[in-house]
DNA sequence: CGGCTGGTTGATTGGTTTCAACAAGCGTGG
DNA sequence: CCACGCTTGTTGAAACCAATCAACCAGCCG
């Protein structure tokens, strides 16, 4: 059985059977945690953990009790490996959804990165997409308006989705309540709630039964100024 | 003559003399670039470069003339050593005022880190720092209102010259334009204006002369609900 | 049944943008 | 030398996008 983080990795770089076995091996006890539920919070001791199931956010909260999203974790991703040379998280990580999670060692990741050229690569690949993805998302936040950036943020996770196998076609889940889209796009959840009867009066999504169906991809591509290259998916695995 | 990259690595960790020299020799010759120009552009062969004098930033420019400043490089700072990974860059980087750059190739990078594990770390830190702030610059665009914005982004420069010398105790050198800080905090240069005059007659800041007085950071901060360990610096060089 | 979460809609407020005009500084060229 | 254009900063008035406040509904679960 692959895992999505398998799916990901391979959508940088092409993985030998030997990575492949190298790279499951290395993962630890997988783990659940419940939706709503923190996974880690700031001032943690940094740990390396990889997505296996549901849908997860790294996520600032402030005294008053506004909060932001940073960035979502979609299945088959990590946070970045390199934290562990870090002393404390400088940011919480919180479930969205119910997850699974798998740890990754600091040695097994050392072992792996020394074993595996390919390996080393897509690793190195996935965080400078995760910094790719953040920079869009400033630009989105500072420059976007409330449209665009929920048509934007629409299509990113169809291409984040698709590239783990996790999208059916155009459409795919969307586990995340207005609250939370709210969150990540800097917006109340009643702006967010009025921007989707818009896209839907558009005619180019329809959301029901938490699943996101996209009518007219080209269509909501037009509308957000959407272009995949910022996050650097390989067009062949990336497509499928 | 010690400079500013060596400073802001130092602030990090603790460099040998080897360390130094090694890195200093590791720089190609400086070049000078003019203010407004650009230093890279979307889809440039990813090359590594270090800021030893002037502002710059990256930047997204949309096709109608919006543009969003993603992050400022300040002297010191490099971009992220990894993007050699990469076959074109994602955004774009400008010049903000007349900078001097050095180049690194990729391989006397490899050396460096090769060569030394403080080095190697320190390096690595960078990146995560970079990552961070950028994960912060998300938080304020989405959640932080017009003047928290301001005051939050007058205190990180402030640490982030600290760091690197060139901050004269609570005042600071501030060639941005208001239209700067505008596409960098996602606003027009009309209400930068005024909530300048906001923060000016709050009595926390001052700027004249292109150079910005703190006259109250305790005030400044607590405005600005800035906390400083996102920036991840060691206190004790942090401060100087 | 009652309470809770998530979604929906209307009315109102308010922060920010837009548009417009103007002043100050500064380099350039006639 | 001064006129001119250009950039940057400043301020006012109006328009607008999104937040806030509030009410209500549906579904779900103890």
């Amino acid at each position: 059985m692959t895992h999505p983080f398998l799916r990901k990795l391979q959508s940088y770089v092409h993985l030998s059977d030997a990575d492949r076995m190298w790279l499951t091996e290395a993962l630890g006890p997988p783990r659940a945690v419940a939706a709503r539920a923190d996974i880690s919070a700031e001032g943690d001791e940094p740990r390396v953990n990889v997505l296996l199931e549901g849908w997860a956010c790294r996520y600032r909260q402030f005294a008053d009790g506004r909060r932001q999203i940073v960035s979502l974790l979609l299945p088959g991703e990590a946070c970045d490996p390199d934290i562990l040379l870090l002393d404390r998280q400088d940011h919480a990580t919180g479930a969205l959804t119910r997850c699974t999670l798998a740890p990754i060692s600091g040695a097994a990741l050392r072992a792996l990165t020394a074993r595996s050229p390919a390996l080393d690569y897509a690793l190195r690949r996935e965080v400078l997409a995760t910094a790719s993805i953040q920079r869009e998302w400033t630009a989105s936040l500072g420059r976007r308006s409330a449209i665009e950036r929920l048509a934007h943020l629409f299509c990113e996770l169809h291409a984040r989705l698709t590239a783990v196998g996790l999208a059916q076609g155009s459409s795919y889940p969307m586990p995340l309540t207005q609250s939370d889209l709210a969150d990540a796009l800097g917006q109340t959840s009643v702006h967010i709630n009025r921007t989707l009867r818009d896209l839907r009066g558009l005619g180019l999504v329809s959301l029901v039964n938490r699943c996101l169906i996209v009518h007219d991809p080209s269509g909501l591509a037009e509308l957000a100024h959407f272009d995949a290259a910022y996050l650097h998916l390989t067009t062949r695995a990336g497509r499928r």
